[in-house]
DNA sequence: AGCACGCCGACT
DNA sequence: GTCGGCGTGCTC
C-alpha cells in the first residue's frame, strides 16, 4: 500500500502511495519514479512497503517502477545502513554515492542506446579466456603467502606490511585466483591515482574475462554496465576498483584487498557520506563472512596498532624484489647551507652536485615539493597586505604561468593585481614554495635539462596524468617535479635521484598524524630512487636535520617512530586511542554561529563531558561564503557507537529545533584525517 | 541538493 | 510601472 523511498538527497526516505496497478511490481531494492515538491521528478530506489500511513503528511503517488527485478540487494541494504549510520548521516546521501549516476530515468533511454553500441567491441571479446598462469612465488613471497593463509584460519584481517618492492602484487593475483577458483568474489581497492592502466593490464593478463574494472573517471555509461553486470546472474568475479567500489553489490564475496591501506585518499572528504573505503571494506567483508588482506609499507597507525594487539593478523615482508638494496638517504642541513650563504634559491650544493652528475650520466631524476602553485602567496612590500580569496579564509596561491591567484578550497580565480588595493604601490613578494617556482629555479640552476611537472595543475585528468608518466618514462625529459603524486607507486628505471626540496614544511602543519603522514609519504618518494640496479641517491634537504623524526625517517624505522608518536597520541587522547568525531556547524552569519556552536557544545558536554572539545574556527574558517564552527569529540573504543549516534542525533534535532536556528547546517565526519 | 517563492534595485 | 537579483524554506 505504502513505500518508504530513499531519494538522492539529504533525508532517509520519504513515503509514497503505491497505485493498484503498480502493487506487485514495487519491490524492495527496485527503482521508482517519484514526484518531489511542486513539480520535480526524481528516482528513488524501494526501501521498504508497509501498511502503516504516516501522520500529518499528504501522500504523493509512485509514478513508475524502472525494475522488474532488485537493483540493490539485501547485503548492500545492510550495508548502506552501516554507513549511514557510522558515518552519521542519511541514506539518502549514502545512495547517492552507492548508486552510479547513471541510474537517474532521464539518461537510461541514451545510455541504454550508447551501452549497446559498445558492447559488440567491449572487452570481454577481447580478452576470452586466454589468460596466463607466468609465475612461481619467490621464496620470501611464498612464506608471505602462506603466513597469509595461516593467519586468515583465525582473523578475519590480515595487514601485510612489505617494504616496497617487495613484490606484494604478485602475492595478491595468487591470493585472487585461489578464492576466484573456489567460487568466490575478490574485491581488490586501491587508491584512485594508482589505478593506472599499468596495473589493470598486469592483472588482465591472469584474469582476463572474470576482472571488472571500477574507476570513477569513467563515464557514466561504462559504471552502469559493471553495476548491472554485478547485480545479474553472472557477475565479473574480481573487481578491481577504487573507492566507491565497495558500493557495488555483491553475491558470495570471499576476499577484499585493500592495497596501499594508509592513502589518505580512502577517506571521502566531500560530500558526505564521508566514510572510510578501507574501514568500510573490512565491514563489508564481515557480512560477508569474507576475510581482508590490508597491504602497505607504511602501515597507518589505526591497522598496525590493532595487528600489533592481535586483532589482526601480521605478516611482515622484508626483502625487496631481487634482492635491491633500499636507497641511502642522505640528510643536508638546509640551516646550516643558508647561514654560510651557500643556497642557491632552493638547491643546497649537495644536491646540485649529485643532480649535476646524474645529468651527466644521462640519469633521470625526481623533485618532490609538497605544494603546488608558485608560492603560497604573494605579499604587498610596502603595506603587507596580502590577497584572500573573497569566500574562503585563506591566502590566494599565486599561479605565476597563469599570472593569476588562485583559492585552492573553491577554485575562485582572480588576476594579479597591478597595484595593491590597499597602498597603491605596485611591489610584491612572494611568500613560500610551489612547485612552480621550483621549475623557474631549475631552469635557470641546469641550462639544457629537460624537466615535467606533476600536481593537481598539470595533472587534471587521467589522461595527462598517464601522459606525464609515460613520458617520464621514455625519458622525455630528466627531471620530473611535482607534489604527492609522484609519490604513489611509480616504477622508473633510470631514477638515480630524489631530491626531497623542503621537508618541513609537511612536519610543521598543524595536525596530530603530521610525522606520520611525512613518514609514509617520503619513504614513498624515497622509493622511487634506484629501482633498477643503480642504487639511488635520496637527498632530503631541512631545516631540523638532528631532530628524531628526520632520522627515523633516514633510517626507515617504523617501529621507533611509531612507538615515539604512539606516546603522544596516548598521552592526548588521539587515535588510534580513541575515536573522534568532528562536529561541524555552518552559517553564513558568524556571531549568531558563534552562539549556535556554543549552545550545541553546552548540550554535547552535558551528556559526553570532558570528551567534548571547542567550538574552535576550523583552519580555513569560511568556505563558500559560510562560516563554520568545530566541535570536537574524543569518544573511546569501547563507547557503544549506537549509542553516540542517538545522542549526537538528539542533540542535533534540538538544535534545529530552535528558532534562531534557521539556515544551520550541521554535519559530522567521523573518523577524520 | 534543487527549486519555487518572495522582496528590493535598474531598466524599456 | 516591470524583470530579475539571490536569500530562505521545503521536500512524503
Amino acid at each position: 500500500m505504502f513505500a518508504d523511498i530513499i531519494l538522492p538527497i539529504p533525508f532517509d526516505s520519504f513515503t509514497y502511495l503505491i497505485p493498484p496497478a503498480l502493487e506487485d511490481r514495487v519491490m524492495r531494492g527496485c527503482r521508482v519514479v517519484v514526484p518531489l515538491g511542486k513539480n520535480k521528478i526524481y528516482t528513488g530506489v524501494v526501501l521498504r512497503t508497509h501498511n502503516n500511513a504516516p501522520a500529518g503528511v499528504e501522500m504523493k503517488a509512485i509514478i513508475e517502477v524502472l525494475d522488474n527485478t532488485p537493483v540493490v540487494n539485501e547485503p548492500q541494504f545492510a550495508f548502506w545502513q552501516w554507513v549511514a549510520n557510522y558515518y552519521l548521516c542519511p541514506l539518502g546521501d549514502v545512495m547517492k554515492a552507492a548508486l552510479p549516476g547513471a541510474m537517474k530515468p532521464k539518461d537510461e533511454k541514451a545510455l541504454r542506446e550508447s551501452s549497446r553500441k559498445r558492447r559488440s567491441s567491449t572487452i570481454d571479446s577481447l580478452y576470452s579466456n586466454d589468460v596466463a598462469t607466468l609465475s612461481a612465488l619467490s621464496p620470501p613471497q611464498q612464506k608471505a603467502f602462506d603466513e597469509i593463509g595461516t593467519s586468515f584460519l583465525t582473523k578475519n584481517v590480515t595487514l601485510l606490511h612489505g617494504v616496497t618492492s617487495s613484490g606484494k602484487t604478485e602475492i595478491y593475483i595468487h591470493l585472487i585466483d585461489k578464492y576466484l577458483s573456489q567460487g568466490k568474489q575478490v574485491l581488490y581497492l586501491l587508491p584512485e591515482i594508482a589505478l593506472t592502466t599499468q596495473i589493470t593490464d598486469r592483472l588482465r593478463r591472469f584474469f582476463g574475462d572474470r576482472m571488472g574494472v571500477y574507476h570513477s573517471k569513467f563515464t557514466d555509461a561504462q559504471r552502469l554496465d559493471v553495476y548491472k553486470r554485478q547485480a545479474s546472474p553472472t557477475p565479473y568475479q574480481l573487481i578491481l576498483g577504487v573507492r566507491s567500489s565497495v558500493f557495488l553489490p555483491f553475491q558470495n564475496l570471499g576476499l577484499v584487498i585493500v592495497d596501499e591501506e594508509h592513502e589518505q585518499s580512502y577517506k571521502q572528504q566531500e560530500p558526505a557520506p564521508r566514510y572510510h573505503a578501507r574501514n568500510a571494506a573490512i565491514m563489508l567483508a564481515h557480512m560477508f563472512k569474507a576475510k581482508t588482506l590490508l597491504g602497505t609499507a607504511t602501515p597507518s597507525f589505526e591497522v598496525y596498532h590493532l595487528a600489533k594487539k592481535e586483532r589482526y593478523g601480521y605478516v611482515r615482508l622484508t626483502q625487496r624484489f631481487r634482492d635491491m638494496q633500499l636507497p641511502t638517504i642522505e640528510v643536508v642541513d638546509t640551516k646550516e647551507a643558508k647561514r654560510k650563504r651557500l643556497m642557491k634559491g632552493l638547491f643546497s650544493p649537495r644536491l646540485i652536485e649529485v643532480m649535476k652528475t646524474a645529468l651527466e650520466k644521462k640519469e633521470q631524476i625526481i623533485l618532490f615539493q609538497n605544494r603546488r602553485g608558485f608560492s603560497s602567496f604573494i605579499e604587498c612590500k610596502t603595506c603587507g597586505w596580502v590577497p584572500h580569496c573573497p569566500h574562503c579564509d585563506v591566502t590566494l596561491t599565486l599561479h605565476k604561468k597563469t599570472s593569476t591567484l588562485t583559492c585552492h578550497y573553491c577554485g575562485y580565480t582572480t588576476r594579479i593585481p597591478e597595484r595593491c588595493p590597499a597602498c597603491e604601490e605596485n611591489k610584491f613578494t612572494d611568500v613560500g614554495t610551489g612547485t612552480e617556482k621550483v621549475e623557474e629555479q631549475m631552469a635557470k640552476l641546469f641550462e639544457g635539462a629537460t624537466t615535467l611537472r606533476m600536481d593537481l595543475d598539470t595533472a587534471t585528468t587521467r589522461t595527462q596524468y598517464e601522459q606525464i608518466i609515460s613520458d617520464f618514462a621514455e625519458h622525455k625529459a630528466d627531471i620530473l617535479i611535482g607534489t604527492q603524486m609522484v609519490t604513489k607507486g611509480l616504477d622508473f628505471d633510470n631514477v638515480s635521484v630524489v631530491g626531497i626540496l623542503d621537508a618541513d614544511t609537511m612536519l610543521n602543519l598543524p595536525d596530530f598524524r603530521s610525522y606520520e603522514r611525512t613518514f609514509q609519504t617520503l619513504s614513498q618518494v624515497a622509493g622511487r630512487a634506484g629501482r633498477n640496479n643503480t642504487s639511488g641517491h635520496v637527498i632530503l634537504q631541512t631545516r631540523s636535520a638532528d631532530s628524531d623524526i628526520i632520522r627515523q625517517i633516514t633510517q626507515a624505522d617504523y617501529w621507533q617512530m611509531f612507538c615515539t608518536q604512539m606516546t603522544e597520541r596516548q598521552l592526548f587522547h588521539y587515535p588510534p586511542f580513541r575515536r573522534l568525531i568532528y562536529v561541524y556547524l555552518r552559517h553564513r552569519d558568524d556571531q549568531l554561529l558563534d552562539h549556535l556552536a556554543n549552545d550545541m557544545a553546552d548540550r554535547l558536554r552535558a551528556v559526553f563531558g570532558e570528551r567534548v572539545l571547542g567550538p574552535d574556527r576550523p583552519p580555513v574558517a569560511r568556505i563558500h561564503s559560510l562560516f563554520i564552527r568545530k566541535i570536537m569529540l574524543k569518544i573511546e573504543l569501547e563507547a557503544s557507537t549506537e549509542k553516540v549516534r542517538q545522542n549526537l542525533i538528539a542533540i542535533q534535532q534540538q538544535m534545529l529545533a530552535l528558532p534562531v536556528a534557521k539556515n544551520l547546517n550541521i554535519y559530522y565526519d567521523v573518523d577524520p584525517l
